[in-house]
DNA sequence: AACGGACTCAACCGCATATTG
DNA sequence: CCAATATGCGGTTGAGTCCGT
């Protein structure tokens, strides 16, 4: 049996669609022309089509005719993603760029849905992609937006250039909702969220500062090798790429906990230039002058600097966590973070 | 060495919203 | 305006790995 298909210009949606269906009626695009093909059983078969004027790419050759037609090969494929599949998607968006995943997806060869294509590339694939363990102030950064923020993964990863909303995702799920697990209370309760306030926040403030005039070396992975490595299965250098910080005095009124005099609002402003080459900063009564020079990083300047008030949550200290409890987070997060 | 539980994180799913025709 | 489709987001899963016994 044959089947002729006619299908519009650049249509490939249309155009796989009739595909599957085996449709035989013609199609016409009175405008540029139109790419008609020839269907058997099994598969289809190109037997005019106007590239130039049609423009369409989804089909490339004979044998992509050959694969769509093929009901096997159209199985649409899932799970890990082979360096292979990788290198088709970044160099088909190289060159056409992103966006449009479902015919992205189609257009490249990929089996793969276009959600799965721009997942990949979005957390994986693209420049910029930071990978490895996050920093004490990316820590400390995504307790406090969380805070005022909530579950927004995305909101608050705009706020960590080259971090994705599921690494961060991950990080709450693995790291603080496994705290408040062990403290046996909600993630979401007054009490833990008070337990993250004044105890893990000014503690990671602590070891902010601690980690002060050391040297530590920070490979930032600027060619993304790392992260090609992990994504296979590989370890990654295992750094915790701590920057420096060069100022810091008024951490300390964070250092003991439930005794923690909270900053009013009012007098609050910040400036996360956390990706600095770069600083760091909370113009805030109780970390002025914290300033973290991190020189390899790319500069950024916190985009919400109007509405983003750090640490307002501590506008009222009224922890209700008994000295055990305090005791027993503290240890726990003297071995977690 | 073998096993099993805990952990990590890439990837999938379902839903809501935005866009397109 | 409406329906279909694409996109984006947050929740969840599960394969691979780690680690203690």
């Amino acid at each position: 049996m044959v089947k002729d298909i006619a299908v519009a210009r650049g249509d490939a949606e249309v155009f796989m669609k009739f595909v599957r269906l085996g449709y035989k009626e013609k199609i016409w695009d009175h405008d540029t022309g139109v790419v008609i093909i020839q269907g058997e059983d099994v598969g289809v078969r190109l037997i005019k089509c106007n590239m130039e004027r049609s423009g369409v790419q989804v089909m490339r050759s004979l044998s992509d005719c050959d694969s769509y037609g093929s009901e096997e090969e159209m199985a649409i494929k899932k799970g890990p993603w082979t360096e292979e599949e990788d290198s088709v998607l970044i160099n088909y968006i190289n060159v056409h760029g992103e966006g449009h995943w479902n015919s992205l997806a189609r257009s490249a060869g990929l089996k793969r849905t276009g959600k799965s294509c721009r997942l990949r590339w979005l957390n994986y694939l693209r420049p910029n992609v930071r990978r490895g363990n996050l920093t004490l102030q990316e820590q400390l950064l995504i307790l406090d937006l969380h805070s005022r923020w909530g579950n927004r993964w995305s909101r608050i990863a705009e706020q960590l250039p080259g971090r994705t909303d599921n690494e961060i995702k991950n990080y709450w799920r693995t790291r603080v909702v496994k705290q408040a697990r062990q403290l046996k209370c909600d993630v979401n309760s007054k009490q833990f969220r008070d337990a993250v306030r004044f105890v893990w926040m000014p503690r990671l403030m602590e070891r902010i500062k601690a980690s002060s005039g050391t040297d530590i070396s920070y490979s930032h992975d600027q060619n993304n090798n790392a992260s090609k490595a992990q994504g296979h299965g590989e370890c990654s250098s295992g750094n915790n790429p701590i920057p420096t910080m060069l100022k810091s005095e008024a951490v300390s009124s964070y250092s003991s906990g439930v005794d923690v005099q909270p900053p009013s609002v009012s007098d609050t402003s910040a400036s996360y230039n956390l990706m600095g080459g770069g600083s760091w900063s909370l113009e805030d009564s109780a970390v002025k002058g914290c300033t973290i020079s991190s020189s390899p990083w790319q500069h950024w300047d916190y985009p919400e600097i109007q509405e983003f008030e750090p640490f307002s949550a501590f506008s009222d200290a009224d922890l209700l966590w008994t000295d055990e409890n305090i005791w027993f987070l503290q240890q726990q997060l003297a071995t977690d973070i």
